[in-house]
DNA sequence: CTAAGAATGTGTCAATTGACACTCTTTTTT
DNA sequence: AAAAAAGAGTGTCAATTGACACATTCTTAG
């Protein structure tokens, strides 16, 4: 449980003791490429932590075509905010886009933390915390760029992601068509 | 202080004492049309709550036009997150595009709450979590959208900002030009 | 190891957008 | 009340984009 434990570390200090408790309640899992880890219309009952590979969050629109939510590497946590906070069904599916390592804590858990804990529950909300700021702001940030700054944003900050991913894929997470985002690669092939 | 009770006691319940405690640290504040609420390079070290009128949340580009981050109308709050948790100075402006009455609580007296009161942290908490959460799911979910999706959302959840706010400023944060978002009002009109 | 299916690269074309250059109207300021 | 400034509406044009139609790798399953 080396992974979980660096993971914890970055946001804070636990007792050895909470340390402990918060790691028992941790459970491993692994998909082959291609798996699902979360199907159409299924809760979304824990936070998913990936250490290797990466999933694909996307949901599908009204025409059927699939519209990339999120692409998920190592290092960092996922979960349906709308399904995990309120119990409903997500409208989209996560996959692996190549074999993945995750840890997740599930929802039952995560609860008993909030109300037997409350060392562990300030630590958790910390985390919450960080995490959605900093999505708020990369949001904001992102909303006001062009596709191509986008692109080399990405590039910048998860050169395995653009590596490892298809085109089709990334273009959808930045939001355009697969061929803008070939236009705007051969540019910079080029220059 | 009726707002802000208000406000508070939709996200869940204090005892007397508390809320009595969390009110003395609220301050009331006023601006008149035009005035600045945070000047480029200040910091920002209170979260604010509007009551009235609409603030306009800025920064520039690198060839110095604004660029609209965010127009807060009533019953919103607004901070800058990375100025205030990390005491950074802001790099954007916000001014009130009307006369605004609002209430603001200061960093030191988050602090204080957050150190001291354990109810009314976790109120805070579970205040902070909500609005973040709303925030990405809505980031997340506007990303996907045209710009005549985005302008027809907005005219659905904020018709008073989109009577109240000038075009140009409306256009920049749907993030498009003045001449298109015109374009699409008078397709709508004909319509 | 080969055949089928994914994924990627590329050109054309119609539609949309942003920038510019004005005009007209409304709101402030003096 | 007149002048100045700010806001809003509109047409033209060049640039960008998405959709489509293929050609060309790359992968993977039989």
């Amino acid at each position: 449980m080396h992974f979980m434990y660096h993971y914890f570390s970055r946001f804070g200090n636990l007792s050895k003791a909470n340390m402990d408790f918060l790691l028992s309640l941790i459970r491993e899992g692994a998909l082959s490429k291609g798996e699902k880890l979360i199907a159409a219309h299924q809760k979304v009952d824990s936070i998913y932590c990936v250490e290797e590979g990466f999933l694909h969050y996307y949901s599908y629109s009204e025409f059927g075509d699939k519209v990339t939510l999120n692409v998920v590497g190592p290092n960092t946590c996922w979960t349906d905010l709308e399904s995990f906070y309120n119990q409903l069904p997500t409208t989209g599916e996560c996959v692996a886009l190549t074999p993945v390592k995750y840890y997740k804590l599930e929802r039952s858990d995560y609860m008993r933390i909030k109300s037997e804990n409350h060392e562990v529950s300030e630590l958790i909300h910390t985390i919450t915390e960080q995490i959605l700021s900093a999505k708020v702001i990369e949001a904001n940030n992102r909303s006001k760029m062009t596709v191509e700054e986008r692109y080399l944003q990405l590039l910048q900050n998860n050169p395995a992601l653009v590596q490892q991913v298809p085109v089709a894929i990334i273009a959808s997470l930045l939001g355009t068509s697969r061929e803008t985002l070939h236009r705007i690669r051969r540019r910079l092939a080029v220059a």
